[in-house]
DNA sequence: TAGAAAATATGAGATTTCTCATATCCACTA
DNA sequence: TAGTGGATATGAGAAATCTCATATTTTCTA
């Protein structure tokens, strides 16, 4: 992850994404801004990140690796967010890998500084409680809504969700089992939309080819 | 709901529950206590409550009605826990209902005197954050098992969880949306539990008749 | 108290999804 | 460079689950 020192660059940032307004201490001199390229960990699985991350553009994954060594997806998070938070406030959880979908940057205010400050800062602790109860609510609305969906649905909705422009490219067992699905089923629903048209093949990735089919299956 | 007026009763499912701890202020003398039966409202749908409760005793579910009318179960809860919170937090959010599953005793702080001070309270809040950050990680955790599990083990563990004695008798129109399975499944497979002899029926209910074997598949 | 609406119940056939077996391709290492 | 492990791929049959059709019973209400 690069940083970007241009104070110029920061200041924008912290102005279009409404940064300020999480905290009631002023953080704008202790802010940092990155930039992580797609792909790129901007938290790193086990290793407490030193600083709380607030991304304000781009998207990134959240992962964990199971016992047997298997990644798992868990959830995806768009700009505005925090990232970062859960591991702030419950310091025994595991911390898990977040990584950047596509061109990221991330305002980072260093947590040695400011930890102590944070937890005790009721405008910010009153914030993600509220950020946390959002995410909670759609969560559960997400999950029953998934439930009832055949894969067709959802994996459309995946493949918008994970899409790098027009090329849909995850691993095909990480995409399983995010979905709750068997390997050999997310591949026969793959073939499906290919068959369709929906998706054309090139190599080991897949070009959306029918973006409005898909967007109409994801509903 | 019954309110429980005997201060040594209050006292003492103050001490027993932790109750006080998440708060840095007294808030002993202004907390009240109440009692539920089973399938009695503690909170109800739309009704914005007038306390902050904290269940120290019984299991609880969280219901919100659709559009259509239809009735759908979203959560349980078991003490201690707060109740209520959510609707403190973010007013905006619709209230959603919830009913004991059990005779249930829960202390309640009065909002009316106490809100603002609660959304002040970095305590309270830092706690509240722990407590919702923590409800997430269990949410992913369960949706993601649950999805991969056929119905039977979900069942059981549904069963199990919300029977009352050796009594299961839920609205199988509620668990199949819960469970996420179509109505007609939902009865097969508890077709099949009786057949087994996991389940014996009495009438419109069921009587828990192996419950080693629900407690083996729900694992 | 008759009739309507909702919950309970069951059958039959169609879809979705799973398990297991097997083969290929690719990256990495000894 | 041969070998190993992991991801990709595909087939075949079985299991889970759905949809739709249709009764029966309960509960509510006019």
């Amino acid at each position: 992850m690069k940083q970007i020192r241009s104070r110029e660059a920061v200041e924008r940032c912290i102005a279009a994404s409404g940064y300020r307004e999480h905290f009631s201490f002023d953080v704008r001199e202790d802010t940092a801004l990155f930039q992580a390229e797609a792909g790129e960990y901007i938290i790193r699985e086990g290793i407490m990140p030193e600083y709380l991350f607030y991304l304000c553009q781009g998207r990134v994954k959240l992962c964990t690796t199971m016992e047997n060594g298997q990644v798992r997806l868990i959830d995806f998070f768009q700009a505005p967010c925090f990232i970062g938070e859960m591991e702030l406030i419950s310091a025994d959880g595991e911390v898990r890998a977040v990584q950047a979908l596509e061109p990221c940057r991330c305002l980072a205010l260093p947590l040695a500084r400011h930890r102590e400050r944070l937890l005790r800062d009721p405008r910010f602790l009153l914030e993600l409680c509220r950020l946390l109860a959002e995410k909670n609510r759609r969560n559960v609305i997400a999950f029953t809504r998934n439930q009832s969906f055949p894969l067709g649905n959802r994996l459309a909705s995946f493949i918008l969700l994970t899409a790098e422009g027009d090329i849909y490219r995850q691993p095909h067992t990480q995409a399983a089992e995010y979905l709750g699905v068997s390997y050999r089923h997310l591949l026969y629903v793959l073939a499906d939309f290919v068959k369709r048209g929906y998706l054309q093949k090139e190599g080991r990735s897949y070009r959306i080819a029918d973006r409005p089919a898909l967007e109409r299956l994801s509903r």
